[in-house]
DNA sequence: ATGCCTATTGGACATCTGCGCAATAGGGTT
DNA sequence: AACCCTATTGCGCAGATGTCCAATAGGCAT
């Protein structure tokens, strides 16, 4: 799975086939048939595994904030992060494939869906407890943050597919500021956090 | 390329085969690189005509509006237009696979980007005409044109990777309201045309 | 009629794909 | 030592794919 994870954020889903596997882990193609049924299944247990893997470790940075604002900048902080080494095990482009994958594999979609649906719930929770907290102004969370997390994507994606028409700088610093904006938070409070 | 458009359409960008086109157009896959080098050209070729298409119909639109703010409203309307029919021989799905497919199909990443960056340059002149016209304020209409494009782009991707996770009308009205606050803009003014 | 240029055909070729299979190795149990 | 079960190998099969090519057809100018 590991491997797997691997050829898929080097290739991409489609790129990824049974013989690059194998010869990532230095054994032969014919021992992966042997613990998986089909390509299918490896490629849906592994994308699920990435794809989450990363979402916990936003949700194990997050953790650490001590305060809703705070988290909300580590939560930049770390997705930044993976779109800068291009892994731990897990590229952007991935993402790319899977959302046009869903159109054509129910099951994929599925998955797809269901993570980027926790993404945004871990960011809905973190603005409630801001407005709780009174230290952020939102009329509706939820909505907030779906803007949020789209804006961070459609701009994660000229990054991924297009170079440098944007750079990953700009992705990062306007959503940002994109943030403190629809949350009402003081200009540069969201900034990179420095520890780390 | 008409053909290749509708093998496009049916089975996505990476799903389409010479001799898919081929068939579609009752001919031989020989004469198909007769006319194009490469696989890869096709594609770019019938992906650019067909995203092309939608581009200049948004700018047609545009043409029709007397003020900027106008013009921005239809540049809305227009784009939620094509997301509610499947529109033309070509729906937005197109678009999800040409972002991914990017990584691996050098003449459609440059295809993509030339068009995206074509997108960005229309709504960024509307908004140098607006803060010219002292209907808009915006200190670096480039950048605000692509936060807007990106916004709309991961919204988009939502309502079609994912289904109703966010509905078309939410995509469409989050990303005027978001034009509106990032461009001073009154609220309401970019609201759908109602003329059509 | 002759010659030429392009359109068009059908298939060959090399490569890659997922998958299955016969054969072997190796370690643990009896 | 005999046995068994699993891990592992290496290869082969059948199908698909992009690309190329020799051969033909068909119209058009001479």
């Amino acid at each position: 799975m590991a491997a797997t994870r691997a050829v898929m954020a080097r290739n991409g889903i489609a790129g990824t086939t049974v013989r690059d596997v194998a010869a990532e882990l230095g054994t032969s193609s014919g021992l992966i048939h042997h613990y998986y049924a089909s390509m299918d299944e490896l490629l849906a247990g592994a994308f699920e595994q990435a794809a989450r893997a990363d979402l916990v470790e936003v949700l194990d940075a997050i953790a650490l904030g001590s305060t809703p604002v705070q988290r909300l900048a580590i939560f930049f902080d770390t997705y930044d992060r993976g779109l800068r080494d291009g892994s731990g095990d897990f590229g952007m482009q991935i993402w790319l494939d899977a959302w046009a994958e869903a159109a054509r594999r129910p099951a994929l979609r599925r998955t797809s869906r269901r993570l980027n649906e926790e993404w945004q719930r871990a960011l809905a929770g973190i603005i409630r407890e801001g407005v709780d907290a009174g230290a952020m102004v939102c009329p509706d969370p939820d909505a907030s943050a779906w803007r949020i997390l789209s804006l961070l994507d459609g701009l994660v994606l000229q990054v991924v597919a297009h170079g440098d028409v944007v750079s990953r700088e700009q992705a990062d610093a306007w959503s940002r500021t994109a943030a403190e904006s629809e949350l009402g938070i003081r200009a540069g409070l969201l900034s990179p956090t420095l520890a780390r």
